[in-house]
DNA sequence: CGACTGGTTGACGAGGGTCAAGGACCGTGG
DNA sequence: CCACGGTCCTTGACCCTCGTCAACCAGTCG
């Protein structure tokens, strides 16, 4: 199930403010050891397109974005990470995508070599590879969603699939603005906002505050994600 | 590298035409042997969503696409695969996909449950965690597509996929309708042969016939896909 | 209190979907 | 050899969903 090994617990340095420079693992620090843990501050880059790989990531808390960018600047979101979850996982050694943490975030990151070395039990590569299907599955879950749903369906299989990671019933929170949202579903802000307002009209969800929200007709958006 | 092992050399025999009932893998023939060499007619169906997983596909000839549907009838392909690609795997026992033959098709079938055994080596593991590290990378490339670049961005972006993954820099052949590249590029066929023919109008391709394509100028083709 | 980030709402237009007609290209059979 | 049917493809006309642009509102932090 892979849980931290031997962690140094580094004494915990502030982070600076986005869009400044984010911390990576450095030499003096994991000199000794395969996981590190790791602080990010909001909006601050995990690790960017085209960057050298060589860890993967477990988050603590916090939430974590994987986006890839156009030249031009259009993005798109290819998932939400929550705490539990891992990402950074790349076949050659120069990460694909890139990641943020979306409001304060902890990880703990694992060497990948000592991962897959000789020493490390196959049990764990099992695990990886259980991981990495899911991650398949979930992914083509959402070619599905971008490729033939429309703005009502997008978001109302959004909302269903964050209550059920996050396993609140009532009284969703989303951790993430709405560009997020837009950049994850293929819309853009201002339609993630209509759609959020069509839901509540047809009295489906109640919106306590942009991010907090209750389903009150569960079976209905349900019907509504198709 | 995974070469099938004993194989037994079945009578091939001769495919209903589709939608007729695919063939699939049955207990006499599979009684010693952990990989079944099949084929499958035009349409047929390898494998269908919802459907018991427990065979790795190999392609020795043909392309297959491989879909998820909504319950009205809207489908996604999310990747073609070419001989020499695999296809079929699953986490749980169950397919989340489905798999069809685009024209005559031959693969080889590995029971998944041989493959994972103790008596497989761990480097199969390995080959197996890559392709789907290396599947979950082309699908992210492709949530890209789908989620940000417009019909015609799409359509340059799966000519030059088809051009690299063939290897046939001028006169490329499609395997697939149009009715299927629309599927896989989230459009439908009429705005894919509109954009067939606005290449073709910019003198970047020629269309030699529907399913044969030259490669004028692939410098503004890869421009084109942004 | 003011500045900033994030969110909502409206007016308008464009990109691509829908519907429909017709053409091209087979393989089959008379 | 040609006619026929089926499948696939193209093109046009129209329309709808969602993107764009803009104004305004809400909450938060200094």
């Amino acid at each position: 199930m892979l849980t931290p090994l031997p962690v140094m617990d580094l004494p915990q340095t502030q982070m600076p403010l986005a869009p400044s420079v984010p911390p990576k693992p450095r030499e003096e620090t994991e000199f000794h050891t395969s996981s590190v843990p790791l602080n990010f501050a909001r909006n601050s880059e995990i690790f960017a397109e085209g960057e050298a790989a060589g860890y993967v990531y477990k988050i603590v808390s916090g939430v974590v974005r994987v986006s890839k960018l156009l030249p031009d600047g259009r993005r798109q979101i290819s998932a939400f990470h929550l705490p539990g979850d891992m990402f950074g996982f790349e076949v050659d050694d120069v990460h694909h995508v890139s990641a943020e943490a979306i409001g304060p975030v902890k990880v703990i990151a694992y060497k990948w070599q000592n991962l897959l070395s000789a020493t490390s039990s196959s049990s764990f590569v099992h695990e990886l590879l259980n991981r990495t299907m899911i991650g398949l599955r979930q992914t083509q879950d959402h070619l599905l969603l971008l490729g033939r749903k429309n703005a009502l369906e997008r978001l109302a299989a959004f909302l269903i699939e964050m209550v059920r990671r996050t396993g609140s019933e009532q009284s969703l929170h989303l951790a993430m603005p709405r560009h997020d949202i837009a950049d994850y579903l293929g819309l853009t802000l201002e339609t993630v906002s209509r759609m959020f307002a069509e839901l509540k009209d047809a009295g489906i969800i109640k919106l306590e505050s942009a991010r907090q929200v209750s389903v009150l007709d569960m079976p209905k958006l349900e019907a509504m994600a198709t």
